[in-house]
DNA sequence: CATCATTTGTTCGTATGTATC
DNA sequence: CGATACATACGAACAAATGAT
C-alpha cells in the first residue's frame, strides 16, 4: 500500500499528519539522531502543502521535543537518549 | 508616464505583475530569443520587491515556457518558433 | 590554481489576507 | 471567534556553481 498520501477530509489535521510521518521515520530509524529531516520546501512539494503547513508540522516535531531548528541550515533529529527536559535524571 | 511601478494594491499578485512585463517584453522582441531576462537581483532593484517575488515570477515564466534557467547562469527565452509540448503544430 | 563578482539554489523567520470548518 | 490551511510577500543567511581576471 505505502498509503503516501495525506487525507484532508481526515478529522485529523493535515500538518499532525506529516507530523506523524516523520515520527515514524524517527522511532523506526529511518530518521537518525541529528539527521535533517525533510526541508520545508520539501515537505511542501512531497506532500502538496502550503508551506504554513509544513511550518506547523515542524513546530509540533519541536514542541514534542522530536527536533531542534537550527536557523538558516535545517531541522534535526534530537538525541533524546541522553536529554531531557529536567536534566539526567530519571 | 512609463508607469514603471508595481501596484501593491491590485488584486494582481506582484509576481504577475513583473512576470507579465517580462512577457511584454519577449512578445515584443525586445528580449530575444536566448537572450538573459534579467537577474533575480536585477528585479529586486528594478521593482522593489523581495528575492522571494522575483523568483516566483521566474518561475512563473518557465512554468509557462517563455523561459529556461541554467543554474548559476541564468534565465534564458526560449525559442518557441520551434519548441513545444506537442510537436510543431501549432 | 586562487580570487572576486555574479547568479541561482536552499532554508528558516515573519507577516498579511482570504477561506473553511 | 479560534484552529487550520493556502497564497503571497518581505527579510536574512548560507551554499554552490559559473565566469572573468
Amino acid at each position: 500500500m505505502t498509503e503516501g498520501a495525506i487525507d484532508h477530509g481526515s478529522p485529523v489535521p493535515v500538518y499532525r499528519q506529516i507530523a506523524a510521518r516523520i515520527i515514524a521515520d524517527i522511532e523506526r530509524g529511518t530518521l537518525a539522531v541529528n539527521r535533517k529531516i525533510p526541508s520545508e520546501s520539501d515537505m511542501v512539494q512531497e506532500y502538496g502543502v502550503a508551506r504554513e503547513t509544513a511550518r506547523n508540522a515542524v513546530r509540533f516535531l519541536r514542541d514534542e521535543g522530536y527536533v531542534f531548528t537550527v536557523p538558516h541550515r535545517g531541522t534535526y533529529v534530537t538525541d533524546r537518549t541522553v536529554e531531557g527536559p529536567s536534566g539526567s535524571g530519571g
